[in-house]
DNA sequence: CGGTATATTGTACAACCATATAGTCCACGT
DNA sequence: ACGTGGACTATATGGTTGTACAATATACCG
């Protein structure tokens, strides 16, 4: 069943771009025609570019998309406030969320590892403000641990959490090789003080 | 001065392949035109064709010489048998054909961590069974530790040394937007025994 | 010298692309 | 009842792509 027939009740401007999403993440945005979009979305060419303008404007709308569903994931909540680690409570929404969106994960990998200087936004400058944001947002609450530089905390973020979900297919494809168990290997990183 | 200028010392064939690798990298092979490639290497498209065959044949032609100086880089050398860690030798000249091939690490990234199933014979695969059998050589030899199993020593030099490499233009891009130096973040693996 | 293989060119073609535009259908407010 | 605007379709256009092919130049070998 294709994923236009399971969404059949999205508006059609829902549905094409999650659509786009889906194919954008799988080919990239490039190779993915907005023919091939019109047809498994089940509209015509033209009602894209009348929703959206150009194919531009649709990537735009796409990556807005993944970023508000970010945000949405790693707001502050209250609850948060009554475990010991707050970093470690934000960092297990991020990977749950990013465990429920593999698609969101795989347009991510694109983005943020091969083309860095992509033709819409950068989606890694806006990544790392929001995580930065959130993290400065969490001190000024006094709810997040001050030992260490916030810049550091996310970097932290950045590499050891999202780099181990970027490289994931990556490590998985060699240890299916070595007939190695991929979950027994983690990234940890470490930082030369100099 | 554009490449073809650089080395148009070079046969026409050699040539193509060597523009081929450049534009590959830097945007991919499939958003890589024969027209772009037969303009800046100073020939025609139907030369291309001619000596290629097909724009899948001339990305073939492409890996198996990026294999062919991987090959030929960590090929055993007898004065390696004197340090008293081989494997570490082996690492550090991987690592200085990486420092000198940087069109070779971007061809390299792409192909691995995105297209892992891209058209071409399986790259990473290749990459993979070369490591393998290069440490079997060496242990053959006596001259390699047998302390850590084959297979460990592969993922520790795929994951940490390639890795480190795939990931370093998104380290240095988040460093920069934290103004953090990259040079003090290090990747490291740590297996979980179960 | 002659001839044959190889290197190289120029062009033509069918498929596909993004985009623009004109037109149809329908819901909804007044 | 009407007309206005948004959702949607159909079609046309100009450009780019990979590939095929015939023609020409060049080098090499007997």
């Amino acid at each position: 069943m294709s994923t236009a027939e399971l969404n059949a009740d999205l508006t059609a401007k829902a549905r094409i771009r999650q659509v786009a999403l889906e194919l954008f993440a799988l080919n990239g945005a490039d190779a993915t025609s907005m023919r091939a979009i019109s047809s498994r979305a089940g509209v015509t060419v033209g009602l894209i570019t009348h929703h959206f303008g150009t194919k531009a404007g649709l990537i735009q709308a796409v990556e807005d998309d993944i970023i508000d569903g970010i945000q949405r994931a790693i707001a502050y909540k209250p609850s948060d406030a009554n475990v010991d680690g707050v970093v470690r409570a934000l960092d297990q929404r991020l990977m749950d969320h990013v465990d429920e969106n593999p698609l969101v994960v795989a347009y991510l990998r694109r983005m943020m590892l091969i083309e860095t200087n992509g033709e819409g936004t950068d989606i890694t400058e806006r990544f790392t403000r929001m995580a930065l944001d959130q993290i400065e947002d969490l001190r000024s609450r006094g709810i997040a641990s001050t030992s260490r530089e916030a810049e550091d905390q996310v970097m932290q973020v950045m590499l050891v959490q999202l780099g181990q979900v970027l490289l994931q297919p990556f490590l998985q494809h060699i240890a299916g090789h070595l007939d190695r168990d991929p979950e027994q290997y983690r990234l940890s990183l470490r930082k030369t003080k100099n």
